[in-house]
RNA sequence: UGGCAGAUAGCUUAAUUGGUAGAGCGUCUGAUUGUUAAUCAGAAGCGUGUCGGUUCGAGUCCGACUCUGCCAGCCA
């Protein structure tokens, strides 16, 4: 028999198939039992009257517990009645392995009870949708970067030091008496491919120690980063609109399904359109002072600073579409960014703000060319200069102007669907206090 | 790491002033030929996070601990 998965069956009307699949739920009338079956590609429902199949089949199918694993065959048919708009006429089923009790039920449940039932959570309807929003945020990175002309160069995962000696890494045992640490950025190896091939990227996990517990953050989490050599600010503020307002349009066109599961106000994701709004760090301090004056923020933001959660929310909701803060504060960025000739007390680096208070999704920025200034700055921070050695290298041979960003995958996720948690966005996710299942 | 909140049945929760811990869902049995988190009838079963204190009596009051959630800092 036809083996067919449940997306497809608007291609088999009228015709005789077989799902393989679990029971998602059951609910049963008498002489008419209705399966709702999934096989991972979608939900639907099926028909059994009890006339149409074997006395078995019935009697096996009328008990059968909630994710039992099940192969049914029938004929597809189109139906208004249905959620789907199909439904299959059961002629016969077989019962591959039973369920009993469970433990996600079709009402309601708490956080700590899903996410330690996370292996099965995967299967709702709505995780399932995130997932598949997710894994187009995915490929749209990837066909954005590999048709925009970069190159994928991944670095590594174990490091010998900090990349940015701010955070907190996870150190780990590296053979005999050596240290490693999880990489927290592919940063600094960035930078050595581009020299090496113009336009690259990285992508893949990254791991912060810091103890954060807020709906933005994961211990381990999935990062790309594209680089460019002979490049600037500019330009890496016109590639971070382009990107976005492409994956959006992506998530879009691929998961309109899903987005109406997770009831995504599509309209925010069609405003994320070229240009995106650019702000001055100065500017946008002004906003926050001018909120202050007016009674909207509570407390007066000081310059100099780094915006923290409520200011980010606050700039972000002035606009409908992400944000381009430029020219922070030299003195909260990353060592290695470039300063603004004209006043060497800013960095050319840029944060995008996403709207809806989704927060920083990108942050990035202009890289330091000079030699000498790298030197100062990685006394200056207190870093280990013989961890560096290589990187400064790259500016001892050919150092040019050159720019790049990373964005976070959950965040970037989070937003396209609209959900609270970046928790819900990564299958398996590591956060403080949670590293089961 | 700090602030706040919380932990009662497999799950979601109720419990007045300190006085017999109750329900819904799930499970089991039965009814129902169009259900949409189906409904209806019946049944079983089981619970106050851990340790200590106050009290005639603690889910309730006090202390410690453990765990969880939310917010903040840090960041993507």
């Amino acid at each position: 028999m036809n083996q067919v998965y449940i997306n497809q069956l608007s291609e088999h009307v009228g015709e005789e198939v077989t799902l393989k699949g679990w029971l998602y739920n059951l609910r049963s009338s008498g002489k008419l039992l209705f399966p709702q079956l999934r096989d991972g590609t979608g939900i639907v429902q099926c028909v059994v009257f009890k006339k149409a199949v074997s006395p078995e089949v019935w009697d096996a199918l009328k008990g059968l517990g909630q994710e039992s694993a099940l192969t049914v065959s029938g004929t597809v048919r189109a139906d208004e009645r249905a959620p789907g708009g199909f439904e299959v006429d059961v002629t016969n089923a077989e019962v591959v392995a039973q369920a009993h009790d469970y433990p996600i039920t079709p009402k309601e449940h708490g956080t700590e009870f899903l996410m330690d039932h996370r292996h099965l959570w995967l299967r709702s309807r709505r995780q399932h949708a995130i997932l598949k929003v997710r894994h187009t945020v995915v490929r749209a990175v990837r066909d954005f970067l590999d048709t925009d002309g970069f190159t994928l160069l991944d670095a590594p995962i174990f490091t010998p030091a900090a990349c940015e000696g701010t955070t907190t890494l996870f150190e780990v045992d590296y053979f005999d008496d050596a240290k490693a640490y999880l990489t927290q950025s592919g940063q600094l190896y960035n930078e050595a491919t581009a020299a090496a091939f113009g336009k690259v990227y990285c992508f893949g996990p990254t791991f912060r120690a810091e103890k954060s517990k807020t709906r933005r953050h994961l211990t381990e989490f999935w990062m790309v980063e594209p680089e460019m050599a002979y490049a600037t600010l500019d330009d890496v503020m016109s590639l971070a609109e382009r990107f976005l307002s492409y994956i959006a349009r992506r998530v879009m066109e691929e998961r309109g399904e899903e987005l109406k599961v997770l009831e995504r106000d599509v309209s925010k994701l069609e405003a994320i359109v070229p240009p995106f709004p650019r702000l001055h760090y100065d500017d946008a301090v002004k906003m926050l002072h001018e909120a202050h004056e007016r009674g909207e923020m509570e407390t007066r933001f000081e310059w100099g600073g780094d915006f923290g959660a409520p200011d980010e929310t606050y700039i972000s909701s002035k606009f409908d579409k992400p944000v381009m803060v430029h020219h922070y504060p030299a003195a909260v960025k990353a060592f290695y960014m470039a300063r603004d000739p004209e006043r060497p007390e800013l960095a050319l680096g840029c944060d995008v703000l996403a709207p809806e208070g989704y927060g920083e999704v990108i942050g990035g920025g202009e890289r330091a060319t000079s030699l000498e200034f790298l030197q100062e700055q990685i006394k200056e921070h207190g870093l280990p200069e013989e961890a560096f050695d290589w990187y400064l290298d790259l500016r001892r041979y050919g150092s040019v102007p050159h720019a790049g960003f990373g964005m976070g995958i959950e965040r970037c996720t989070a937003w396209m669907c609209g959900i609270e948690h970046v928790r819900e966005t990564i299958p398996f996710p590591r956060m403080l206090y949670r590293l089961k299942p």
